[in-house]
DNA sequence: GCCACTTTGTGCCTGCGTTCACAAATGGCT
DNA sequence: AGCCATTTGTGAACGCAGGCACAAAGTGGC
């Protein structure tokens, strides 16, 4: 969805550092055989060769084993899995491939097995600590969404330059100046940050949190940013999903010029 | 990357009902040779031809190319766009023939007639309603977006089932039972539908909604909703970004196993 | 009016990701 | 113990998307 791409920077340009990509782009750019090195028996190589795109399917089958397990399933088949993360089964088999054989012919896979391989795999067993900068209403409500979404993701600093927010707890944390960014994050190993910021203080803000050490930036504001070739950064831009939207309810509209009813936004012919 | 897909639903399955998708996957699954379509004049038919990808870097480019507008520029080359999106210019130029020929060469493209031929190829001319639902942080944050990124989003309904909240007014309006969402959405002639609910609570608003005529659905919820074929899901999944960024974080940590330092959560060997 | 330069538009090639379909493996039943 | 039903794991084919590189097209200078 959250889809973006870009690792080689393209031909001419000023600037090195690279964007940020919408979906896939994985990273076995070069340096490896990729297959001939899954092969291998290594988990921690057989990563680095984990398309991105099942990356973020992983995550989805990890929410629904987690569900699953919760309602006391103990086994699930192939088929019942991507019914409920909304996949095709032989893609399923083959992202859960990409961490090893953990099923079992004729039965299925384990539910707590595969919890635990597909959170390690996704590196869930370690704590990624969350700096959150822009507490403006969505700031505001990431903030405030307590524990994060699921386990692992602790938001552990707060920033923002209005002087009147300075100080003030918010979901029980103080905020901090956007200043003490590159201070407080390499002080409390922050090493996932948010930017939730309008768009013009959206870079200055990125620079701040890589001179803080931080690995991966979330970004929400609407700006490309630039980052050195070590920074992740993944973008969640409403207006773009908006678009999207727009685009698919145009098309269908034009497709439907004979004034059939499929929705509201009806063409009255 | 905030993704999304299939259409064409599995092999066997009670439910009829399709899934949402990460990225990919685009129209033109068959009923014409799309490329020799898209070589006609006919801009709606060509719109069908169009890949999600580009339909997604086309409101990016949309944009760039506004803040360009605003900042007096009245031409820009394929080149300079590319960049201030973080795309190759190649790509960049097949995403906007995409839409015909537009350009000069030798010049470049005009920004005001690019900018509206994008606005009319992502529908962006008609407005389309916008129903929120789920007035929590981040339903609440949602709501006070104010006239909702950029334009022809207005947001015109909300609702949620906690009876201390409705009829109080979020961001100048009122809010509405979960209940009387598809009688509010088909009068208002709503024509996207935001989910922000609990998990839990999540399907049966997205039921109402589609009964509501809601065309779309921009999903925050972690779960797979499942809709009837002619309603197209976008989903925002905040815990699978942080799991992607996660993957990433740990993946590198793999890989630097002799302690080098690029940052915080660094291996201390 | 011609030439050289710039920049678009696109055909072609490459590579990744998805899908199919089947062989291998396992459990249960007789 | 052997057979059948079931389900995984994966080799191979397919198709879309990305990137290169060039021909076409238009501009500005001489």
């Amino acid at each position: 969805m959250v889809a973006q791409r870009g690792r080689r920077n393209g031909a001419a340009a000023k600037r090195t550092r690279t964007p940020a990509a919408p979906d896939a782009d994985n990273a076995p750019t070069a340096e490896m055989p990729a297959v001939a090195e899954a092969a291998g028996a290594d988990p921690e190589a057989r990563a680095k060769s984990i398309p991105e795109a099942a990356v973020a399917r992983l995550a989805v089958y990890l929410r629904v084993l987690s569900g699953m397990a919760d309602q006391g399933s103990t086994t699930v088949s192939s088929e019942e899995l991507s019914n409920a993360a909304g996949v095709n089964s032989a893609k399923l088999r083959k992202d859960l491939s990409y961490l090893g054989s953990y099923g079992t012919r004729g039965v299925g896979y384990d539910v707590a097995v595969l919890i635990g391989h597909i959170e390690r795999t996704l590196g869930l067993t370690r704590q990624h600590k969350v700096a959150v900068v822009g507490i403006g209403n969505l700031g505001h409500a990431l903030a405030n969404y307590g524990g994060f979404p699921g386990r692992g993701f602790p938001v552990e600093a707060l920033f923002d330059i209005d002087p009147d927010l300075i100080g003030v707890p918010v979901g029980g944390l103080p905020v901090s100046h956007i200043e003490d960014i590159p201070a407080v994050c390499t002080e409390r190993q922050i090493s996932i940050g948010v930017v939730a910021t309008p768009p013009t203080a959206a870079q200055s803000v990125c620079d701040r949190l890589v001179a803080g050490g931080v690995q991966c930036i979330l970004n929400f504001a609407p700006v490309v940013l630039q980052v050195p070739e070590h920074v992740e950064v993944r973008k969640v831009d409403l207006a773009v999903e908006l678009q999207i939207l727009s685009f698919h309810v145009a098309r269908r509209a034009d497709s439907e010029m004979n004034g059939s009813v499929t929705g509201n936004g009806v063409v009255v012919p």
